[in-house]
This record gives C-alpha cells, sequence and structure tokens, in this order.
DNA sequence: GTAAAATTGTGATGCTCCGCACATCTTTAT
DNA sequence: ATAAAGATGTGCGGAGCATCACAATTTTAC
C-alpha cells in the first residue's frame, strides 16, 4: 500500500496530520518507550483507516515497511500454487505485522498477505526508517526482539498442532488460542471472535464443512455460538475442559 | 543444559579455555560484528563438543540462554500430548537456535527440544549476558532482528506447506528446502541431508510409510539415494523440475 | 564376523476427512 | 420489502493417508 493507491481508493483516508504520542502508546512494543524517543517516530508514521475486508499488503508485493494495529484485528494469510489459503496469523490491537521484512533485502517481499477482518485504524513505518530507530533506540531494538521471540514461539505451537492434532483437537485449541487473544475485558464470558466459520476453518488448516460439524457439537453444549459473522464463547470453562480431556 | 549436566554426563566436554574469536566468526549474526564488541562476548561463552543424539535443551526446561551451531546439525521439535513429535526446524553450523527466549520472562520455557543429528560443536550464551549485549551493540541487535526475521519468514512458509499440501508435494518441497540448507558446497549433486527417513517424515509432518513410499518412487527415478542413515540428493535439477510440475 | 538392534519397504485394511450436493439460514443491496 | 448474494448445516461417497504386519535390509555392538 503507498500514497497512490490512497488516492485512487477512496475508503483509505490518510490521517498525517492525527499523530498523537498515545496513538502509538497503543502499540505494544512502543509502549514503555520514552517520550523523547516516541517523538522521533511520530514524524514518520502514516495511518490508515480501513474497513472490513480491504487488503493492506500481499505476499507478492515488494515489501516497503512494517505495520501495527492501533484498533480492529487484522488476518495474515499465505497461499499455496493451487490457491487454497491458509491463516497464518491473526493480529489484534497492539500487534505489529509484516515486521519480518526487517534488515531483510531490498526485493525481498511480504512474508503473507494481510486484510482487515474488522474496520479499524493501522500505522505504518517505512523499514528503512524503523531500521535507523531501531538502531539507535537499544530500547526499541530490545522491545521488537521480544515481540519476534514470541511470534516465533506461538508460530512453532500452531505448527505443531497444524501437523499433529485431529480436526477436533485442532479446532478446539484454536478456539482457546483465538478467544485469549480477543478476550478483551476480564470477564470470561461472550467472547467474541470476528471470524466466519469458513475463515475460521482456514486457521485450523482444515475444511469449512469440517469446522461446521465441529461447531454443531460444541453449540448443542453451549459452549459457542454464531452471531452475525462472529464467533462466540460462552462458555470459556466448558471449552477448557475439552481441552485437557483424553480423546 | 548445565555445569553440573556436564559432570554428570561424560561426552558433554566443556571448552572454557578456547575462545577464538573465529569461532564466534562462524556464526551468522557475529560474522560482522566489529573485532572489540566481539572480544566482550567471547569471553562469556561456552562450548560443547556433542555426539550425535545428545539432547541439548528440552521444551519442558526453564530457558536459561541462547545456542549457535559451531558445526555439526540440529534438529528442534514439539511434542503433542500423545508423544507424537514434529520437527519444527532443523538447524546448521551458523545457525542459532533457542533465540525466542530472548527478553521473555524469567520462567519461561525453551520453545522446543533441541537434539544433535551430526556431531559437532555448541555454543552457549546466557541469557541476560547476550540481552546486555544487545542492548549495548546496535550492530549485534541488528543482526538478531534479521536473523530472526528470516526464521519467522522460513517459519510461515513452512505452515502453509504443512497444511495445504499433500504428502507427495510435502516431500518434495522439503527435500528441496533442506537440500538448500545441507548444500555446503557449490556443486549442485551429492547433497547429503543428515536424517533418517523415520525424522524425515516429522519433519514433513506425516509417517515414515508415507514418505518411504515417495522415496521409492524417487529413487527408481534416480533423483535420490539412502546412505547411512543419511539422504542423499544426486539429481538437484530432476527435483526441481517435480516441484514446478502440476499434480 | 556374527548376532542383535535398528531402520526401511511394501502390502492389506480401515478410518478420517475432503469434496460435492443441496437445502436452509443470514446478510447485503436496491 | 424483496431479491440477490453469501454463509452455514448435513448427508453421502470416495480419496488419501495412518495403522498394522512382517519381511528385507542396514547399522551397531561385542
Amino acid at each position: 500500500m503507498n500514497r497512490s493507491d490512497c488516492m485512487e481508493n477512496p475508503h483509505l483516508l490518510v490521517y498525517q496530520e492525527v499523530k498523537h504520542e498515545n496513538l502509538l502508546r497503543k502499540i505494544s512494543i512502543f509502549k514503555h518507550l520514552s517520550h523523547k524517543s516516541l517523538q522521533v517516530i511520530e514524524k514518520r508514521i502514516q495511518t490508515f483507516e480501513l474497513k472490513k475486508g480491504d487488503q493492506i499488503i500481499s505476499e507478492d508485493e515488494v515489501a516497503r515497511g512494517v505495520y501495527f494495529v492501533h484498533s480492529g484485528a487484522v488476518k495474515l494469510t499465505k497461499e499455496d500454487e493451487n490457491g487454497n489459503e491458509i491463516i497464518v496469523c491473526v493480529k489484534q490491537k497492539g500487534d505489529a505485522f509484516a515486521e519480518a521484512c526487517l534488515f531483510t533485502q531490498k526485493t525481498e517481499r511480504y512474508p503473507a498477505t494481510a486484510t482487515m477482518l474488522q474496520e479499524g485504524k493501522i500505522i505504518f513505518l517505512d523499514k528503512l526508517e524503523l531500521e535507523q530507530d531501531l538502531y539507535a533506540n537499544p530500547e526499541l531494538a530490545m522491545q521488537m526482539i521480544s515481540y519476534m521471540s514470541d511470534a516465533l514461539r506461538e508460530m512453532t505451537s500452531q505448527l505443531r498442532d497444524v501437523a499433529l492434532l485431529d480436526v477436533y483437537a485442532k479446532t478446539v485449541k484454536t478456539l482457546e488460542r483465538l478467544g485469549n487473544k480477543f478476550n478483551t475485558g476480564q470477564n470470561r464470558w461472550n467472547i467474541e471472535i470476528p471470524l466466519t466459520v469458513q475463515e475460521f476453518a482456514t486457521v485450523v488448516g482444515t475444511t469449512r464443512e469440517s469446522v461446521s460439524r465441529v461447531f454443531s457439537k460444541l453449540k448443542k453444549e453451549s459452549i459457542i455460538d454464531l452471531k452475525s459473522r462472529k464467533i462466540v464463547i460462552l462458555d470459556w470453562c466448558g471449552l477448557c475442559t475439552l481441552l485437557n480431556r483424553e480423546y
């Protein structure tokens, strides 16, 4: 995505003027940064107000920079040669994505395609500029390494689940993982995951029909429900019980 | 792994004295570091001479530090609750592993279990000490972020392959991926991958029998061969042809 | 060098899950 | 409000792959 795209596309509104510090404070890697360091970065960011379904970047584009989710939710997908899709990660407010393009070659492409799951505000930071900031600011570099560590860990666990578990177990585990991610408040009921059954299936790495069958069972047990293109976890305890059960 | 382990285990020889600069120069993230910066790190490293099959770390251990492969090869595995194993990554000389424990909580465990595939020398660096070095040395932090970027990218691609492709395609792709990793020289023939069929199957995320059936076909076409617990790629061009073929 | 242990090859069998079909329900557009 | 588009539920058949079994081969140990 770049400036010219925004000109062509009417709902890509650029707010270059609105650069409040508290905008960046919402992003996990900037949260504990000093006021001074943050000011430098503030001048460089671009923010975009995007709607559900809008594509932010594509995996065949040359990587220009790193993105941050200020609000809303984003799915990261990859395709194989037959056009089959998998959601490799779901990003929530505070998260970063396309961070894997840092300090790589100039011609390197984005690691995945990113699309809005819910409308929200996305922050963009140029690759080279962020690299400078990371270089100049050990505190920031530390936060970035910490964030990438977590991403690597999560990815490793997901790989294990996708490879080893059957559809039922993968579905329940994915519900638990995403439930944790989207559990905004402190209460543990009515957690909303902004995915359709169709999309959820591509996170799990299976078909829509298979997930639908598992969901039917879970709905009978009143553990989940579907409401307006979202998955709602009604009974968190019930879900966790399933996880610890032997099959 | 710690000092007391080494006392108990006779083949864990500690070479605390041997700390040549060229030892660290073999590791990709230290390769371009200044002589001065390297000297600081040299004093902190511990090196271990390990045999094939030796376990270096386990995923249920609390993470103490980061490891580097000076020579030999290492597999990183994860288990599910039923004891099924998947190799999430294979590390080659120059690589780092357990880097995902950097800047995480003190009680955090290692992301995976690491075991020697081939005998070789492993370098250990304490988590807190490396964190200090990263903080003090932007050049090093940059290299670390770059290395983690690559790891994230590779993991994303592997996740896509495991989730979407059938056994035949996954096997061929994995051969190509590991072939590239273990292609030491410049020539493109007789590339040796230090894995048994059994182990290879757990990289692909399938059974030994399924891989064996695919390998039978590839052996008939003289693309690969098995020699002394290793997989040898005889015909790189032939292998790449298979990759681009439509199924 | 020989026996034991480990690894590999391959057939037969059955189970899981994919893919299709189509009905039903929900959301969006006009 | 009504039609169109999209998402979901579920039965059925078949493909792919795991699992079991056991023979053949290779590697390791003494």
